[in-house]
DNA sequence: GCTATAATTGTAAGCGCTTACATGGCGCAC
DNA sequence: GTGCGCCATGTAAGCGCTTACAATTATAGC
């Protein structure tokens, strides 16, 4: 019942310019076999009576929307942010536009996103990982809506999957701190029964850990935050036999971890070796600096965007892309002291 | 050109119930008179049929979107994922949906997003700040689009604020840092030109300082970011009378100067105070913990659903709502040292 | 100069919904 | 037993565009 009152439709361009509402529609579209004369026309009616497009009409008689959703589980991490940025902005020069819609991390939420955005026409749309509800994935392929996976490669994903390997990147920065010497590993993760990101990381540490003969890593499962990072990392340097180094599933929970230890008056990286994931800007710039994988998320919008728009507009399904995260050793660890490693 | 061949249209609903098309669209958007039996059989047709509603159409012929578009600077400053994600959530409870677009504190590209936004037919806008491009006031006017101004109170707005005073709370920050002895302060600040948060919370502290007859601030202007905050900490210090504190316009960049001066070797807070805005998760979790202004970024969001939805759900104009930012006193400041205060 | 072909432009039929209006029952006061 | 009003449902006219197809005109080939 939102009455606009005069506003210009493309009818009224049509007569203002004297030409017909189809070939209003071809300029505004940019169809080829226009000539000169008639767009000039069109333009000029159009900025005289300032007339702007319906999207909903055009949506509907096009069945494109010039828009492609979005779901990430939450926006506090500003790894996703990162991601939303370079997506958005990619995107914005193919000429379409994001929808976005966080679920915080409920599948049940998502798949409910999922029906809005489908609902609303989106050409296309973008998920984090691979675990997503079998009606996510039925309406997805009911609809045969182009759609994409990312974050976590995966060998069989139900369509193209634009990301890195978790597990492998975690695995080497576990391996890194076993060569330096260590022993007594523990790992602090978020929960990850319904996040295959962080299930990949946690399993790659295990990995490590396992083939290198190291006894158990104590585990945390905590949720995201500093300060949940830093009582993981109290509760673990409490125990009877302490970690001497501690594996997060992420930098802030890393964050949150070498403050407490540091809160503690441990001598870092010496008594404690911490690690982080993501390389958030700030993982340089702690001291010490912390060590940590460095996640493609700008590429992964980017190359998300290419993807997309290639699939909606030449209708050729993309091939899968495996970005590469790499470590990045900085200050936080170190060999353990001598004798305490075994 | 987005042939999707066999889904259930709301006509296929009607046939397979064995009731008219205008009833099924009474069920599903709750039209009263509406018997039971009637609903019921609809409602099982529909899941019967797995009928999702097409949106561009529903728009198309109510005129309502069910949508509200959201317009921030970026999502690189998680503040503004915090109140997106706010936002969203209360949303969702009013049965209502976040069309989310990023401008990089451009406003020819604000408006460009805006302009895409009504195209699409949102029932209505949250903007950052007062200071958008008169065409977009007038876009928004000209649609009677419903909207609202945020985070910076504002006498004259030309819609209804929800936001807080920063220049107030800046002011409050600057005051206690002279009330603990400092005549010498600095300001690092983003770029103000068009981001009147950023300006109100430079002027809040120019303020206090002129009022308390102290000498006038260096001032450094960096983008965003921690390395920024470092840099520019790290030139003011090497000045020849460096200042005794600190004030940062957001906690990122306190956060770059608070490790620069660890770096220098500083005894933080003795040798220097400083300050940040924003209270992000981390800033009671550096050390020293950091003295803050804590902002209402989720509750900027939840208000500005409700508000939004009240005025255009039954039209009714809602009044300005001024929200409160807390001073968070921290151990990143104190007093100065003796006779470097003076 | 006349037809075959291509370049432009116009005509009108939808796209899938909502909703004003019309219709048909029903219970009730008379 | 009529007539009135109200509730529940049906009918059909759009919402503002796009686009297949038709019509028209220009270009070219012979």
């Amino acid at each position: 019942m939102n009455d606009r009152p005069t506003r210009a439709l493309l009818e009224d361009v049509a007569r203002e310019a004297g030409v017909s509402t189809a070939s209003v529609s071809r300029v505004l579209n940019g169809a080829p076999h226009v000539s000169d004369r008639l767009k000039k026309k069109v333009e000029d009616a159009v900025s005289r009576l300032g007339y702007v497009p319906d999207g909903s009409a055009r949506a509907l008689a096009s069945r494109r929307i010039g828009a492609i959703g979005l779901l990430v589980p939450t926006l506090d991490n500003p790894i996703f942010g990162t991601m939303a940025n370079s997506l958005e902005r990619r995107l914005k020069e193919h000429d379409c536009r994001l929808l976005l819609a966080t679920y915080r991390y409920d599948l049940e939420d998502e798949l409910q996103a999922l029906r809005t955005l489908v609902q609303h026409g989106v050409d296309g749309v973008v998920l984090i990982g691979h675990e997503h509800l079998a009606d996510a994935y039925h309406l997805l392929h009911q609809r045969q809506l182009p759609f994409l996976t990312s974050w976590q490669t995966h060998d069989q994903a139900e369509a193209p999957c634009i990301g890195f390997d978790n597990r492998d990147a975690a695995r080497q920065l576990a391996s890194h701190l076993i060569d330096l010497g260590h022993r007594r590993l523990a790992i602090v993760t978020a929960p990850y029964e319904h996040n295959d990101r962080a299930r990949a990381r946690f399993e790659g540490y295990c990995d490590a850990i396992a083939v290198a003969g190291c006894p158990a890593p104590d585990v945390e499962v905590v949720e995201y935050g500093v300060a949940e990072g830093a009582d993981a990392c109290a509760r673990l340097m409490e125990m009877p036999s302490p970690p001497t180094a501690l594996l997060c599933g992420n930098d802030t929970l890393a964050f949150g971890a070498l403050l407490e230890a540091q809160r503690r008056g441990l001598d870092l990286p010496r008594e404690l070796s911490i690690t982080g994931f993501d390389d958030l800007p700030q993982a340089a710039y702690m001291s010490p600096s912390l060590t940590t994988v460095s996640v493609p998320a700008s590429a992964i919008g980017v190359h998300a965007a290419d993807a997309l728009m290639t699939w909606i507009r030449h209708r050729e399904r993309p091939s899968d892309l495996h970005l590469d995260a790499s470590i990045r050793l900085r200050g936080s660890t170190a060999p353990p002291l001598a004798g305490r490693g075994q």
